[in-house]
DNA sequence: ATGAAACATGAACCAGTATTCATGTATCAT
DNA sequence: ATGATACATGAATACTGGTTCATGTTTCAT
């Protein structure tokens, strides 16, 4: 009953078009892929309609039969990245019982996501100004996501209590602040050493 | 000598024009100040210079007698915000001997700050994109100084040994991240709290 | 085969806005 | 007072770039 619904008035949001035939699939991701690669290098506002489509080897207006807005493709790719970046560290942490490993795994994860990822990582910062609400979506995401894997350590005594909302977010920072120097500031720092420092500084703290 | 050489040809940049009375100092500031607000809510593209000029309570061929581009007033602010963070910080953490306790004082100064200035700590943000250049200084002059502190105390036998450089990442992230939280998606926690959960993590890490 | 639906094109439209400029007005040293 | 310099104005300029549209072309069910 709320499936029928959602069909006719797209109870959540009128995506452009979506493609209904295998060449318009093909079409549209080929966009998607340009504008990643475009607006990850130049940035929202530096990249035009024009560069993406010709990177993506068709002709201005087909953007518009996929997209209704400049800001929508955007968003998509938004969402994409937060849809990856979870995946990716959930798959990673898989089957680690000990969450202090888990930890390191999915450090590692991510760590390497962003060196592969460049653009995309790029793009979630611009979207705090040209996408609020999904940048707001992707960081709460992923933190509910963090406190609840703390939390059930927490009782499993695997670390120490602690407020996990704030480690959640402070946790995060390490990751998003150790990947911007690699990507950003093109560290040549291999990703090993990087995670060994960092995971001792999340298990140990820096008391002498 | 070299100053003579500076005046005509600015070895540095050239920075629009500087006021030479009183008046246009003031005059400067307003826009300035009104620039900081203006581009803060809206970010740096929606952010026209009528917008400022008006909001600055100028006419719009005011801006361009103190600013020569759009950019220029951005980076000013990116350049001032650095300054003005790390002034903050420096005062804050000034006398205190023992270095865990200044990694305190440091945060909760850092955290009173964002919540003072919410509108500076997101133009940092955008500086990747509209100032990669001053994003950069920013970061690595932040860092810089946060590794030499980590390094003399370790010396000291304040905190224990480790990478300082990769700790000093990790440490700005997380003061980074939880500003984010304060400001960005406008956590009521109270900031002794954040400090208090988030220094504990500094200090004594995860580990049961 | 054939008509309809989906897909593709790129030139034209148009709104927004950074920057310039010709024309004033305030300030100050002499 | 008076000329010079600094400061201020806001309309005009110039250009960019998102979006639309009239016109094809391809695909596919029947």
């Amino acid at each position: 009953m709320a499936k029928s619904a959602g069909e006719a008035k797209a109870t959540l949001k009128p995506p452009g078009n979506q493609p209904k035939t295998a060449r318009g699939e093909a079409t549209r991701k080929a966009i998607l892929s340009a504008a990643e690669r475009v607006i990850g290098a130049k940035g929202y506002n530096d990249a035009s309609i024009g560069h993406i489509t010709s990177e993506a080897g068709v002709a201005q207006g087909t953007f518009y039969i996929y997209f209704s807005t400049k800001e929508q493709v955007f968003s998509e790719l938004v969402l994409e990245m937060g849809r990856l970046v979870r995946h990716t560290i959930a798959e990673a942490t898989q089957g680690v019982e000990d969450r202090l490993e888990a930890e390191k795994a999915g450090l590692t994860a991510f760590l390497e996501f962003v060196c592969a990822h460049p653009d995309l990582y790029r793009i979630v910062q611009e979207a705090l100004f040209v996408d609020p609400h999904a940048y707001r979506v992707y960081y709460q995401t992923f933190a509910a996501g963090y406190q609840a894997g703390l939390e059930a350590a927490q009782e499993a005594g695997q670390i120490s209590k602690g407020d996990a909302e704030t480690r959640a977010w402070a946790l995060m920072g390490i990751g998003r602040t150790l990947g911007e120097q690699l990507v950003v500031f093109k560290s040549d720092k291999p990703i090993s050493e990087i995670v060994a420092s960092g995971h001792d500084l999340i298990v140990n703290g820096i008391k002498p």
